[in-house]
DNA sequence: CGGTCAAGTCATCGACCGTTGACTTCAGTC
DNA sequence: GACTGAAGTCAACGGTCGATGACTTGACCG
C-alpha cells in the first residue's frame, strides 16, 4: 500500500491546494485570501488552481463542498454520545472527518464569496440542520409530522450557540472558551435543548 | 433648532461616510468592502475618506470605535428588563444607540481588518463583556471576588449564543430566527444563564 | 528509445484597489 | 466685494489581484 512518491501527482497537488485553501478561507475569509498565498502554502504554482478548479471561486466551492460533506456526514460517534447535545458539540466543534481543525468546516460554511449560489447552499445546509435538530427535539423523537415553530426556533437558537462558539474560538481566540473540551461545552449547551415548556 | 441645511458640512459628510461604512463593513467584511462603494453610498467623493479618516483602516477603526461605544453603553433600558437574559438579548440583538440595524455593532466587532491592534481591541471588548456577564451570573451578584472558571465559561457560552444568533440572522438570514423578536430570543437564551449545578 | 500527453512553469495581461496631490468651489470675515 | 481657508472635485499613480496562454519537464507505453 506504499505510494511510490511520484514527483508529479495530480491528485496529490489537488489535495494540497484543497487543504491549504480550506485553512485560509476558513481563517481569513474569501476576499482576504489570495490565490498566490494558497499556492505558496501548498507548494505549487498559481496556474494549477485554474487547471484543477477553474478559478478562485471554483476552489472555494470545492472547499465548501468538502466542508458540507463533513457537516452532513452521519455522526460516526454512533452510540458513543447518547446525548443530543454531546453529539451536536462533537460533530460541529470537534475535529472533522479529514484532518480539519476544530470548527473549520463550520467557519467555512459561514464565509461568503459574493456568489449567490454559494449563499443559497449555505442557507440550505443550515436550514436542513436546524430542521433535523428540531425533529429530534420533539417529544415524539422525529415522527413524520412537521415540527412546531417554537421547536424550530429553539433548534436554531441551539445551532446559533454552536456557531457562536466556533466563531469566538477561531478569530478572537476567547479564553477559556477556546481551550474548552467539546464534552464540557456540551454540558453547558445541553440546557438549550430542553423543551421550553413542560 | 432648525439646521440651515448647509451644502458644505464637514460633520455631516463625515457622519454619512461613517454610516455607509458601518453597514458595508458589518455586512461584507473589511476586505470585501471598497472605499469607492462606501463613498458612492454616502454620496461623496472617495478622497474625503483620506481627509477625514486618513485611510480605509482609519475609517474601519472609527466604525469599530462607534460599535464598541454602542456595545459598552449602559443598558438604557434600565429597569425595563429586570431579567439578565432579556437585557443581554435587547442590548446585543436590538437596535443600537444610533440608527444601526439589529446586531450590526456585534457583527462589526467580529470583522477583522488584519491589523493586530484591532484584533486586540476585539479580544479586550469580548473579554470584558464575558467577565461582566460572569460576575452577574455569580450567586452573590457581583461582589469583588473573582469569578470561578466555570462561571466564566458559562458566560462565554451565553455570549457565544448571542453572537451566533447575530451571525445567523445577518448573512444567511435563517428564518424564523431572523424575524424573531429579542424578547422571544431572550426566553430561549434564559436557560443558558442558569447555574449549571445547584 | 522515441513518442505522447498530462503535469508543472513562467511571464504577462487587464482590471481594480487604495492612495495622493493639485485643482476648483463655496462660506464666512473685514 | 476681495481675501482666505476649509470643503469638495478630479485625474492619475503604483501596486496587487485573478486570470491566461505559451512553454518546458516529466512519466508512462509501445
Amino acid at each position: 500500500m506504499e505510494v511510490p512518491e511520484r514527483r508529479r501527482d495530480a491528485g496529490r497537488t489537488r489535495q494540497r491546494l484543497l487543504d491549504a485553501a480550506r485553512g485560509r478561507f476558513a481563517a481569513d475569509g474569501f476576499s482576504s485570501t489570495t490565490v498566490r498565498q494558497v499556492a505558496d502554502e501548498a507548494g505549487v504554482d498559481v496556474a494549477l488552481i485554474k487547471r484543477y478548479f477553474g478559478s478562485k471561486e471554483g476552489l472555494f466551492e470545492a472547499c465548501l463542498a468538502a466542508a458540507v460533506d463533513d457537516l452532513r456526514a452521519p455522526a460516526d460517534d454512533g452510540a458513543e454520545h447518547a446525548d443530543l447535545a454531546a453529539r451536536l458539540a462533537h460533530h460541529a466543534l470537534g475535529a472533522g472527518v479529514s484532518g480539519a481543525a476544530s470548527g473549520q468546516a463550520l467557519m467555512l460554511l459561514l464565509r461568503s464569496s459574493g456568489d449567490e449560489a454559494v449563499d443559497d447552499l449555505r442557507r440550505r445546509v443550515l436550514g436542513e440542520h436546524s430542521e433535523r435538530l428540531a425533529r429530534r427535539l420533539a417529544p415524539g423523537g422525529g415522527d413524520g409530522a412537521a415540527v412546531s415553530p417554537v421547536e424550530l426556533l429553539t433548534a436554531q437558537v441551539a445551532l446559533a450557540a454552536v456557531v457562536g462558539v466556533a466563531v469566538l474560538r477561531s478569530s478572537p481566540g476567547l479564553e477559556p472558551l477556546r481551550a474548552a473540551e467539546p464534552a464540557q461545552l456540551a454540558a453547558l449547551l445541553r440546557r438549550l435543548l430542553d423543551t421550553p415548556e413542560s
